[in-house]
DNA sequence: TGTCAATGTTGACAGTGACTAGATCTTCTA
DNA sequence: TAGAAGATCTAGTCACTGTCAACATTGACA
């Protein structure tokens, strides 16, 4: 018979200005993993995620977190929408940085990107974790589909500076435009690339007028 | 008291022309051990890559691989190695095919990259799983840098004839070429862009007359 | 022939996701 | 306001995992 006092492997110490737990309840549990969750990739990376590990980091029992995530796919799928919601921020707060002529959007989107990457390796491994998500699930749908949003804005006043005119032309910078700073942000998070700076792509588009 | 004759789960059907394994010892296990590793690869993925099931594909207890790779990233980085060599064969095959001018070049490389990472999900997406793989391992290096000099050849003409001098820019170059083929055969595969070709950047860098 | 290293087997252990049954708390209704 | 119903949590269990230790078998070599 352990007794439930005694501090478990991994537990973390008992903050004040937590929701109240004395509880047989604990109140906001599922804000509470997703929290430890994230706290989990952060310092340990996305191998150490793990539904037991979570649970005693909320100081819950291993089979409490079911009850919010039927498994760990439905977890991790939640952890990608925060991460894809994070990941629109970062792209959209270096777009407001810059300056709105075209190139310099791209640029900064791509920076976005990568700086989100940088900042949060692990988060951007779930967030391309093959079969590890539920895309069926609407709200990671949407996330995802607004964080590359910002792709296909800032893609179009570029086109039309280099005078592409079919949708096929355009759609094709797009994909370019996508798969180098998702190529570059992979390959730096894997350790290749480490030292380098990104590619700047706009500057190889346009005229070399552009500095 | 198991008969070691009864089927286990996941075993194969004695193929005939295997090395003779009537003894205690199995000859040649470790390349055994690869080649039922590749084939789970391909049949089941990434995720259902275990030690376990790779010895009973083998017909060797659980612990018999470890003779051969002491834990589970050593399995994975000598597949790896096979991976890269495949790799480098594919975009090899590529360039061999293509017409030699620089534009064609880079496309039939990005081509060899892209095809590899199609028919070759899982390992493609082992060759770039993050700390699952023992990059001090020399031949996991070796392999690596070969496959990527492929993208530093095909590089240099297109510099030349795009003008770049320093090495600065060039450089820059081959970090665009590498990022955009990466970043577009890791979406190809983790589900986005599934049905679209791949942007052709030597296209959009060279002048219009181009095609 | 005897020894020994290489290569196999068996058994065990802790950690994992998932499931079930039951305890406890909250909420809603009569 | 009582009590029923449902939500949320605990405890226990299962099959599976990687890894380790102890032991069996084989073949090569002194």
């Amino acid at each position: 018979m352990p007794s439930p006092n005694l501090p478990l492997k991994g537990e973390e110490p008992r903050q004040k200005h937590m929701p109240k737990k004395a509880s047989y309840h604990h109140g906001n549990l599922r804000a509470a993993l997703l929290a430890a969750a994230l706290d989990i990739l952060e310092t340990e990376g996305l191998h150490a995620l793990t539904l037991r590990k979570v649970a005693a980091k909320a100081r819950v029992s291993h089979a409490a977190p079911a009850h919010h995530f039927p498994n760990l796919k439905a977890l991790q799928t939640a952890l990608a929408v925060i991460a894809f919601e994070r990941f629109s921020e970062s792209m959209a707060a270096a777009r407001e940085r810059a300056k709105k002529d075209p190139a310099t959007q791209v640029r900064a989107a791509s920076d976005g990107y990568l700086s989100f990457a940088r900042a949060n390796p692990a988060l951007f491994r779930l967030m391309f974790q093959e079969n590890q998500l539920d895309w069926s699930d609407p709200s990671l749908k949407q996330a995802g589909e607004a964080s590359f949003r910002h792709l296909v804005e800032i893609t179009a006043p570029l086109a039309d500076q280099l005078g592409l005119k079919t949708q096929q032309e355009r759609q094709e910078l797009e994909r370019l435009v996508w798969s180098s700073a998702h190529g570059f942000a992979h390959l730096h998070t894997d350790g290749k690339m480490e030292t380098a700076s990104p590619p700047d792509l706009a500057r190889f588009l346009l005229p070399r007028k552009t500095k």
